[in-house]
RNA sequence: GCCUCUGUAGCUCAGUGGAAGAGCAAUUCCGUCCUAAGGAAAUGGCCGGGGGUUCGAAUCCCUCCAGGGGCACCA
């Protein structure tokens, strides 16, 4: 809220933030602190990531925490005397542009860098320390022409490729998704709309190929990154371990491989299960009576039409339909009916399973319903008789176990550890021994061998949208692939003149009658491009290193300056990219280390994710009319006070409540602090050591602590530090030596310095109120003195039994035995044993005696 | 159902074997022409519950309860 005039010219206790920030904008602008392109630069250097925006509309709340936190690590490490690469581009290809391009028949482009300068000039005003030379657009042909270049490396090593398959298809925005974009509802996380499956052809990248080193390379990551992500990207990626099993079909020449996490209950199959959208299942329904052609007909439109969200209802009663056909089971030659049903995927694994009802949940729902025979293989108890047992008292009390009942009668599948039975050579054998045992037994005959599976599936690439980096390939009239030649690269969007940008199924870029014809490379026969573009992830799963030479028009960076400054050493952003776009990076990360391009095989190598900006507890947004505006909270409050308020909130991983915190408190704190160093009246050639040796010791303790609080994210703990050391110091100047004293002029200036993590207008004032030049973001952290760190006298407990009895002013230096002596000698301590014997003493100096009594 | 994180003052959080802490808020007092930006003081706690290990547990172990997050018909 803008003060009145006349309260300023009246009150000079007054901190006016917005003419504190109007007078060091434009000082710094020339100034240029954050610039790190000096060859000349000698420090040791860091590399410090904030993910970069998505250009929509200005900056939001969610902004304003991550590049507040992000900015609070980055000037930490040039306080400490790092050469901080800390720049900042826009994630600027993607379909909310071309959506407002519709609605409005504009062009994506204006849209997109009209958002972009607006925000640039927020962030300029949120004062954080990007080197601003390096900015960079992922929508610039001068940036896209290198994720081409990065799609035809993959594609030259066979991992991206096109194949014809059931994809998510978003509906409403009239485009394929990724699976890790489709939500767990079955919805789009960008539309909402339900996600349908439809069997198109498009581009993949083969990041199934990693996925063994996606998932075992984040051991390294542990501890640097959170748990939380690690956990996320380790479900997400989904390796389960088992065997590949073939069945003989009878009437068909080729066998069938089945995967299971249990080989060990092979001899418990008693039926098989396809999936009813799978190849196999049509072709093994074609091979049947006309009745089952019929009914498998019947089945999948059914299937088909059911949303992912239905289909993924795990309390859904089952269906299926027997297929007419017969599996041999390779271990005991027992003839399996084949039946087809929906709780078997077609892709994952081979899209068929062994079904072993007695010990998989799954299969004994399905057995029960349809009433197909169950054999336990496994004695999970002493005995298992087949009929219920008599259930005790003990049982029911949980001192006498409960005995394994009938998965048939019970409905309970049996899935505990137990002895093998009904399993021929395997009878006796723990599970992971009858593993082990027939995998051998299976490799031997030729019927099976060790298999793993992923949950993760390949990345779908392709996009029918105009507003993204258009894929470099050519279709010849023989439906031959043929790259673009790198010196042709970029292959430019076309204008969008005369383009009908609407979704209509395909891609808009196919109606670009000149720029879809092109003569072959090859042989100059007529040929058209690809019309799809990338999904947006590729651009930003590479973009961490173009910021190493933004304007290299060579290459798409120079792996001298990877060396010199990659991998990353923290990058922060939003857990809502655990997943996605960290998966993507890392791939691609890998995929260059292989190629020989980076030194390197992880991207990121410590990650901070700050939590969301919430109001009331609920996520903020539009339609709850709940939100809180960056501009207007800027405009109260102070770009200073919103930053602290972001810092001092709690630890950055979790969720801010816009109405627990308050940034009104902040801006008090500022001023408090301004008015600090205003009171200072020293010089700022005083010498410290004269100063009051308690407000030393206080500031000297900060100075201490801070530095692993700041590394270990504690912003909040250091904020209430800081607050503290302001307290302390304003005691000093009112009540104590005064405003005068070396001790108050050090205070401050540490103060000052450290605040320029969190309020850097504030800071820079307080630094030129101090007496000194501009930037106080370039000096350095002062050490503490380790002889301030050492209180002259402390308390030490003396406890009889586990209670404390006295307290005792030692040095810190005393040792055990004369602390003991001293704690003998203590009346107190003298009393409350008593006539009672000492059989125990524990002195842990200089901190605590403890003496252990009993009666005599 | 499986995996995972977290329960300490009204709020946000420190504290990883040795006397329960900080900041903010609330309270009272002092100051002020006014003020949502001044100063001071005192208050505030079965450290989620129970059990165990220990001379000693917020801290280590077991168990239960509550909350957050992720995965989930993935064979």
């Amino acid at each position: 809220m803008p003060i009145s005039a006349e309260r300023d010219e009246r009150d000079d206790d007054h901190y006016d933030f917005a003419a504190t920030q109007a007078k060091w904008a434009p000082i710094w602008e020339e100034l240029k602190p954050f610039a790190t392109s000096d060859p000349a630069d000698t420090r040791p250097r860091k590399y410090v990531l904030d993910m970069f925006p998505y250009p929509s509309g200005d900056l939001h709340m969610g902004h304003a925490e991550v590049y507040a936190l992000g900015d609070v690590v980055a000037r930490y490490w040039r306080q400490q005397g790092f050469n901080v690469l800390h720049p900042i581009g826009w994630d600027s290809f993607g379909l909310p542009a071309e959506n407002a391009a519709i609605k409005r028949g504009i062009d994506p482009r204006g849209w997109t860098y009209d958002n972009i300068a607006q925000q640039k000039k927020s962030m300029k005003l949120y004062a954080t320390s990007f080197d601003w030379d390096r900015e960079l657009h992922t929508s610039d042909p001068e940036y896209y022409k290198w994720t081409q270049w990065l799609f035809l490396q993959l594609h030259k090593k066979g991992l991206a490729y096109r194949k014809d398959s059931w994809v998510n298809w978003d509906p409403t925005d009239q485009t394929v998704l990724a699976n890790e974009q489709v939500l767990p509802d079955g919805t789009s996380e960008r539309s909402g709309a339900v996600v349908v499956k439809k069997k198109l052809t498009q581009w993949y990248f083969k990041i199934t190929d990693y996925a063994d080193r996606l998932l075992d390379d984040l051991n390294q990551l542990e501890g640097s990154w959170p748990a939380k992500v690690l956990n996320m990207q380790r479900n997400w990626i989904g390796r389960s371990i088992g065997a590949d099993v073939d069945f003989v079909i009878e009437g068909r020449s080729e066998r069938v491989t089945v995967f299971t996490t249990r080989p060990d209950t092979l001899y418990g199959t008693t039926f098989m299960v396809v999936a009813p959208d799978s190849d196999l299942a049509g072709e093994l329904a074609d091979g049947s009576t006309p009745e089952v052609q019929d009914a498998f007909r019947e089945y999948l439109v059914q299937v088909q039409r059911s949303t992912e969200m239905e289909r993924q209802a795990t309390d859904r009663e089952k269906t299926g339909i027997f297929l007419g056909r017969y599996a041999i089971n390779p271990v005991n030659g027992e003839r399996l009916p084949i039946w087809t049903a929906d709780y078997v995927l077609a892709d994952y694994g081979t899209g068929a399973v062994m079904a072993v009802p007695a010990h998989d949940q799954r299969d004994l729902d399905f057995a029960r319903k349809f009433n197909l025979p169950v054999t336990v293989v496994i004695d999970t108890n002493a005995a298992v008789t087949g009929v219920i047992p008599v259930i005790t008292q003990e049982m029911i009390d949980g001192t006498e176990e409960l005995p394994a009942l009938d998965p048939l009668s019970t409905g309970l599948a049996l899935t505990g550890e137990g002895r093998l039975i009904n399993s021929g050579t395997l009878n006796g054998l723990s599970k992971n021994n009858a593993i082990k045992r027939i995998i051998e037994l299976l490799s031997v005959a030729g019927t099976g061998r060790a298999a793993k599976n992923y949950r993760l599936r390949d990345w779908l690439i392709s996009r029918q949208r105009y507003w993204g980096t258009p894929i470099p390939i050519i279709h010849g009239a023989d439906g031959a692939e043929i790259p673009v030649p790198e010196d042709q690269l970029p292959v430019r969007l076309p204008s969008t003149e005369g383009l009908d940008l609407k979704p209509k199924g395909t891609s808009p870029l196919g109606g670009a009658t000149d720029w879809v014809n092109v003569p072959n490379p090859i042989d100059g026969t007529p040929a058209r491009r690809d019309p799809d573009t990338m999904d947006t992830f590729v651009d930003s799963s590479w973009y961490f290193l173009r910021f190493l030479n933004p304007n290299d028009d060579t290459q798409a960076f120079d792996p001298r300056e990877a060396e010199k400054w990659a991998p990353v050493d923290q990058y922060v952003g939003g857990v809502e990219h655990a997943i996605l776009h960290l998966l993507y990076a890392r791939f691609i990360t890998k995929f260059l280390f292989d190629e020989g391009y980076v030194t390197f095989t992880e991207p990121f190598t410590a990650l901070l994710n700050q939590g969301m900006v919430i109001l009331d507890g609920a996520k903020m947004s539009k339609s709850r009319g709940n939100l809180v505006y960056f501009t207007e909270e800027v405009e109260r409050h102070g770009v200073d006070a919103v930053r602290l308020t972001m810092a001092f909130a709690g630890p950055p991983e979790d969720d801010i409540d816009w109405h627990d915190v308050s940034p009104v408190g902040s801006a008090k704190f500022l001023a408090r602090a301004w008015r600090m160093a205003r009171d200072v009246t020293s010089a700022p050639e005083i010498d410290w050591k004269s100063g009051d040796a308690g407000l030393r010791r206080v500031t000297h303790r900060f100075l201490a602590d801070a530095p692993a609080l700041v590394e270990s994210f504690k912003f909040n703990v250091v904020v209430a530090r800081l607050m503290e050391l302001v307290n302390a110091t304003r005691k000093v100047i009112d009540t104590g030596a005064g405003a005068a004293d070396a001790a108050v002029r050090e205070a401050a200036e540490v103060t000052t310095v450290a605040l320029n993590l969190f309020a850097p207008y504030t800071a820079e004032e307080m630094w030129s109120l101090l007496g000194y030049e501009p930037c106080v973001a370039l000096v350095q952290w002062r050490k503490a003195d380790a002889s301030l760190l050492v209180a002259e006298s402390v308390t030490a407990v003396v406890q009889v039994d586990g209670k404390v009895r006295d307290k005792l002013e030692v040095s810190p230096k005393v040792g055990n035995d004369d602390l003991e002596k001293l704690a003998r000698e203590s009346a107190a301590i003298v009393r409350s044993i008593g006539d009672r014997e000492i059989i125990k003493v524990i002195v842990r100096a200089p901190k605590l005696v403890s003496f252990v009594t009993r009666a005599i």
